[in-house]
RNA sequence: GUGGCUAUGGUGUAGCGGUAGCACAACAGGUUGUGGUCCUGUUAGCACGGGUUCGAUUCCCGUUAGCCACCCCA
């Protein structure tokens, strides 16, 4: 450090940085959030690992037509929350506004069909969708997912539901969301065709009590015109006819199985007539997680079955389900409920020094701590040992090394417990095991390569 | 896309038609190589643009941003 900082005198006028912040909607993480993300991660590999899900990262931007013809063009993501650009070839590409599209995509691009079925993949990304930002709604956002492709059973439906569940309650939060659970049939003539027509048929004529949007519903998506908001629509819904009337044998059977080993497992649910959710490829089973306490933003994670999606993407006919769900309103939950999480974060040893010689063993000296897992850091710029006393007392370490010009001399250090303020002076070789010892083995942080990172 | 609320140092906040305090944080000191407490000091602010006014941080309008709600979902 220079001793005259009041040197750097002239003050050239410095451009203001009041523009140069974050976009609309987008976040950045600290470290403070770092840690439950990580924890949420960890927790969503490992209960993923443990029942053979493998993880899959697909692009951040695809072209756009792979959300289009997935997800559906009236539906709310493609027609109005995208953010698609071209590129410098003038072909459209969009940010990934969810995560099934591309898994299906991928499946089918390589050829995953091939692969044992099911394949049972998850994915822990970014999501992207234009939208105006509120409490749990952001133009970037994190989301995990699982998909399981190439098997139609019902217990795949109850076993992704359950092992969202499982996450939840690791999490510490299960209790405070209730699972609603509906199925909207399949595209079998006498299935949920024969319903739309009929609930067509019903709201047919009777345009001018229903509200503006559910006029281009009535066009475009008529499932929506069930969970309408509008008082008028909702006394309309009420006589409207119900999906569950209109199931086909297997649906319905589908369905009934389903409840069953839900209440095998002893997961709770809420049957849900209204529940329909916004992606045009969902058949049979849909479902949401809902809170209460996560403001307006209540579905914290949803998904269903898709099982005609890989057909209409351009494969052969394959069943598949799916699940998202949202991890910053998870955090949210977590931090409304006063739940904190584990961190790797703290520091050990802080290591103090005087004088180039000890500033140059305690360089290494780090490097061998580190080496062996103790996590440590130095106030390497700092002159005074006082306020080096003083970070390290900032970091909260429990020991502190200190190497003056003395104790480079003598070839020892000074190994200083911060909690009782008593020190004591070792050989300078015998620091690290010392250290080691006072710790404890179990607190190091090693790495080793046989561990699972990804 | 529609609506509501808000906008004071890094953070959290007071305040008044006559240009701003407080707390925390940060930084520096409280003699010579020892932190946390304490004491002192320093740095740093009225989002932007217009209007009303002798004068606006304070009142009005607009912009921008943030938050919340509708909508939709994660």
């Amino acid at each position: 450090m220079s001793k005259n900082p009041k040197e750097t005198e002239e003050k050239e006028p410095k451009p203001t940085l009041k523009d140069l912040r974050t976009p609309k909607g987008v976040h950045d993480i600290l470290p403070d959030d770092h840690e439950f993300y990580t924890y949420l991660k960890k927790v969503i590999r490992h209960r993923a690992r443990q029942s053979g899900y493998r993880r899959i990262t697909t692009p951040t931007f695809e072209f756009t037509d792979v959300f289009k013809r997935s997800i559906g063009d009236t539906s709310d993501i493609v027609s109005k929350e995208m953010y698609s650009f071209e590129d410098r070839k003038g072909r459209s590409l969009t940010l990934k506004p969810e995560g099934t599209a591309g898994v299906v995509r991928s499946y089918l691009q390589h050829n995953m069909q091939t692969w044992p079925q099911p394949v049972e993949l998850y994915y822990i990304e970014p999501h992207f969708r234009y939208d105006r930002p509120q409490k749990g709604r952001y133009r970037q956002f994190w989301q995990f997912g699982f998909e399981v492709l190439g098997e139609t059973d019902p217990a795949i439906d109850a076993q992704i539901i359950q092992l969202f569940k499982v996450i939840l309650e690791d999490l510490g939060v299960a209790d405070l969301f209730t699972l609603q659970i509906n199925s909207i049939g399949c595209m079998n003539k006498n299935c949920r065709p024969h319903f739309i027509e009929d609930l067509r048929n019903y709201y047919m004529g009777k345009e001018r009590s229903m509200c503006e949007e559910c006029q281009t519903r009535l066009e475009k998506n008529p499932l929506r015109l069930l969970d309408c908001k509008e008082e008028d629509c909702i006394i309309l819904a009420k006589l409207a006819p119900q999906m569950k009337d209109y199931l086909c044998e297997e649906c319905k059977e589908f369905h009934e199985e389903l409840l069953k080993l839900l209440e095998g497992l002893g997961i709770e649910y809420v049957e849900n007539q209204k529940l329909v959710r916004g992606l045009d490829y969902y058949t049979k089973t849909v479902f949401e997680f809902w809170s209460a306490s996560t403001g307006a933003q209540n579905a914290i994670g949803g998904g269903g079955r898709y099982d005609g999606l890989v057909e209409k993407m351009g494969g052969q006919p394959t069943p598949a389900i799916g699940f998202a769900a949202g991890m910053e309103r998870i955090i949210d939950t977590m931090k409304e409920a006063g739940i904190t999480v584990p961190t790797k974060d703290d520091i050990h040893v802080f290591v103090a020094q005087l004088g180039f010689t000890a500033k140059q063993k305690a360089l290494k000296l780090m490097n061998e701590l580190r080496n062996v897992g103790i996590k440590c850091v130095g106030a390497l710029g700092k002159g005074a040992i006082k306020n080096q006393l003083r970070v390290a007392d900032r970091f909260a370490v429990p020991y502190t090394v200190i190497m003056g010009i003395t104790e480079v001399r003598d070839g020892t250090a000074i190994i200083r417990d911060m909690k009782r303020g008593s020190q004591k002076i070792v050989k300078y070789d015998k620091v690290l095991e010392e250290l080691i010892e006072v710790l404890g083995e179990d607190q190091l942080d090693r790495y080793s390569p046989e561990e699972v990172l990804y």
